[in-house]
DNA sequence: GCCGTTCTTGCGAATAGTCGCAGGAGCGAC
DNA sequence: GTCGCTCCTGCGACTATTCGCAAGAACGGC
């Protein structure tokens, strides 16, 4: 790593030391007319790019690092994250939420019957997004949807079952 | 409603007797191989088309009838509605989800700075549905989508306040 | 009409998430 | 450096929803 500029990124925050990734989180929040805690900024990085993880998951992570911290703090503060634009909410269905740093934005498409889940890119569904502003001026927060419904094989084999018992 | 010949949709369906809608719900769910029982009868008159119900008002419109009929039960027979494409189910964020009879379909925009819901018509939802369709033979259950964001003027407010304090 | 199989339900406990309040901390002003 | 205003957090209670299990009900077969 070249880091001979970069490692001098400590900076006051308020009453502790930020650093790298940090310092980064500290200035959108600032810039956003938010307050920098040391909780938000543990928050943000127990959040791993790609992958999912769970209400629960975030603190379990957090809880070592900042033993005091209630579950509340963790949702109050990926419901921020989310408005400002940094994670996506996602419900999965049944379970718990998942909440994802905004990287790249995909979608799920997942069958009842089966419960398989197909990858969804963002292609397919920014029309929709496109569509939502320019009719309504509504700039839709669509960042990482689920989609419930039936998987090609499934539709099928219900449709055949259908087939034989329905008369309607 | 032309009701001239369904009227004497009177029927035996185990062991009580229903009439009615009843009977066209009791038939539906047959076909569909399940069992057709008195709570799964009542759940579904307690359902008002063009009305959003959380479980919990449906659980007090159905108790009155069926006084040891349990939460449990309610949720789960409205997940079997949802699935046998009866009702759908939508979370409006916050507090309980809704439950719709499945008449036309539409969907709402909810404005998470203002709290504004617009309503939207099925027509800008369905070519997402039939790109899915096309592509990954996927049966898309998208019935009543609530789909958050911010609504036209608080995404002008928001943009107004950012060219005043961010320098980024 | 009665019987057995299998699906449903009621129950109670467990999990997920929300809310109001009072104390504590961040940040701008002096 | 310290003061005060406001926002943020911890706390505990509360609501919404899910789950496993054992008793009860639906329905096909006789």
């Amino acid at each position: 790593m070249g880091e001979t500029r970069a490692k001098r990124a400590d900076e006051r925050a308020g009453d502790f030391v930020v650093s790298g990734r940090r310092a980064e989180l500290a200035e959108r929040l600032r810039a956003a007319g938010q307050r920098v805690t040391a909780q938000r900024l543990v928050i943000l990085e127990a959040l791993v790019p790609g992958l999912h993880l769970s209400a629960d998951d975030i603190y379990a992570r957090v809880a070592p690092l900042l033993p005091a911290v209630n579950r509340s703090t963790v949702y109050r503060t990926l419901e921020l994250f989310r408005d400002l634009g940094l994670i996506s909410e996602t419900d999965l269905g049944g379970g718990a939420r998942q909440f994802e740093l905004l990287d790249d934005r995909h979608h799920h498409l997942i069958c009842r019957a089966c419960g398989e889940a197909i990858d969804v890119d963002d292609a397919l569904v920014a029309p929709l997004r496109a569509a939502l502003r320019d009719r309504y001026g509504f700039v839709a927060g669509i960042d990482h949807l689920a989609i419930f419904g039936m998987c090609d094989y499934c539709a099928h084999e219900a449709e055949r079952r259908e087939g034989l018992g329905d008369t309607e």
